[in-house]
DNA sequence: GATGAATGAGGTTTCATTCAT
DNA sequence: AATGAATGAAACCTCATTCAT
């Protein structure tokens, strides 16, 4: 956790660390990161760095919650104006979507994610050994689109979220290795969501 | 690509370094391994090391071909066999139980290859820029199953390819998280098949 | 170019930095000299180098420099104040002199330079390609002696310029070797004036 | 002194072997140069290399002696032949004339001995700390001039040898930089000796 | 609080030389 | 005698972190 003093610090000069912590963490893994960069970047002194967390695990920790947070905003939002609305298929669309716009509005953030997937140990250290949260979230829409009586009951609702959440990587993955992605979004998602309410078998 | 020196150490000798190499880079991201701890754990002098790799990323490199080659000797073993007897979706269902056979047999390889799924600088310099080569696999098989009218054929190969791809990892992933699997894995894969074949939404 | 941190060292710590430098650089070939060497005898950290210098080259290049630019502040101050007084072998004289009482100041500089000659590979990355600049510099006093009428105008400025050159590396070298120049210094350039002046050949 | 070993080679291996010493060390200061590179160079195992020297030292003192037998040959050859038959000045051609020959002969050989002269301790360890003896041949030559009455008696023989070695080096180092010398180096020569027997003074 | 110099552990790599076959 | 693998000391350099102002 940062300390106190990061977080008395002007907002303009907070942002500029954070943003340069950003790029340093975007463009590399996190024992590559140095944190002479970030400083650098960030145009304060390297001591200071030292004043504001206490190492660089601390800040990456700390830029790591700010990541979920933020991506979770852009899912909120959309379900909060839907929950009532939508239907079980309509409110994975948003959810997916949301997704993409995310990746969209902060491709730099994208990778971090990314990157600490695959260092376990540090994946632990800072989510503790909890599961992944996303899998939970797919796995309570599931039950929810079972009782709406869009799901196909027999599935099993964890492996099915886990192939979910997998496909939400996917569609970030892709979405940010082409670059930018423009109005046939819809159509990638629509595709995809038809295959998975569908599946990919020729029906006689 | 490593000397010549290296091919022709003893196989037990050359196995121990491998050994020692698999072990470090199973634990820790490519710029956080470290040649003394392969030269310690391999019981050889530091100086050797470099008589039989160019550098650390020569050794990463062969690993990896090592490793890439091995996955493909568990799906070539099964895919020739059934080319003839096996319809599309039992083709999938032997690729996919060929990547957990794998994975249960070398659990040690899986976390390499995931890190280095993350450090896109580092995945470049070995396979080069071109694409998931997994991603090309599944398109071929998709097209196949769209010859053999088991696949819906207005699906979109790119698309699922990527999908099939990616649920290939998380079963992989799912695998290794577990530790092991046993019997049931049967019941796993059949059930992401079923999904995958008929979607998961409830007919009317 | 040294850092800025180097430039803002105490005065006294610079010394002793450059002090040790010239230490090491005196009495090893530049590839056989050794940075913690330089660091130890100057009593400071081995990574507080790398904050003062950018590489062991660096330092070099700066050092090389200085002692050219002391080298010049002894020729110049004499050609300075002598520029109208002196004919041209006055001046010639003046200008052996400052190289000897260069090397006589400062001896320790003498075998840095002189080491530097023998690299060319290093000379090359330190000065350019460019000629000797002390060639030019006597062929400019060779020219002004023929205009003065001093110097035989058949003489070819270039080879005459060489032989000047090389000759100032003589003095040079032979006063480093014997280790300390006293009174008779004149006498010894005034006899190799005589002979650069009239050559050796017994007049009939 | 190489062992026994190095000299029962057969010729042709022999010659292998100090070519690609030459090679190496015309091109890197003794302590950049690589028994490796000399090796491989000459085809032979780097464990060979240890049958046949000392060491890296062993190799390079052989071969510098070598070389100045060599020169030397070149300087006695033309001599033997003129002893009688020349004046003093004209044998002074006659040496400078066999140093650029040999410079021009063996190009290779001129930057290892520039290289040696700068590296004052590797010096003393292979030919003790015995004064120059190119000084004292032109010294003694001076002598003869001076008794044959070519010499202006009242010059300084040692100051006047020293010039006379240095002019030699002068010469070479020119011959070498060039790369190649044709016709007119004779012409060089007999304006360097103008300028050696009568000065550069304009005479009234 | 801010600064930036200072530190030193630790990493990769090189290479002369020895050793075992 | 010939080979080439093995060794390990030592070099350069990086960087997170601490210290002193």
């Amino acid at each position: 956790m940062p300390k106190d003093t990061f977080f008395n610090l002007p907002e303009e000069k907070r942002e500029r660390i954070i943003e340069a912590a950003i790029d340093e963490f975007a463009t590399h893994p996190f024992h590559q990161a140095r944190v002479t960069a970030i400083a650098e970047e960030a145009g304060i002194a390297k001591g200071s760095f030292y004043q504001y967390f206490e190492d660089k695990k601390d800040l990456f920790k700390y830029l790591m919650e700010q990541i979920v947070r933020k991506k979770m905003s852009y899912i909120n939002r959309d379900l909060i104006e839907g929950k009532g609305k939508y239907g079980f298929f309509q409110l994975l669309r948003e959810v997916y979507l949301s997704g993409i716009r995310f990746a969209k509005d902060n491709p730099r953030l994208v990778p971090i994610g990314i990157m600490l997937i695959s260092d376990k140990e540090l994946y632990g250290e800072i989510f503790g050994e909890h599961e992944d949260k996303s899998v939970d979230f797919f796995q309570q829409l599931l039950e929810y689109g079972k009782e709406q009586g869009a799901v196909y009951p027999k599935i099993d609702s964890v492996l099915a979220a886990k192939m979910l959440a997998g496909m939400s990587y996917t569609l970030v993955d892709y979405v940010y290795a082409d670059g930018k992605l423009d109005f046939n979004d819809m159509e990638i998602i629509d595709q995809m969501l038809y295959i998975i309410e569908n599946g990919i078998k020729q029906k006689e």
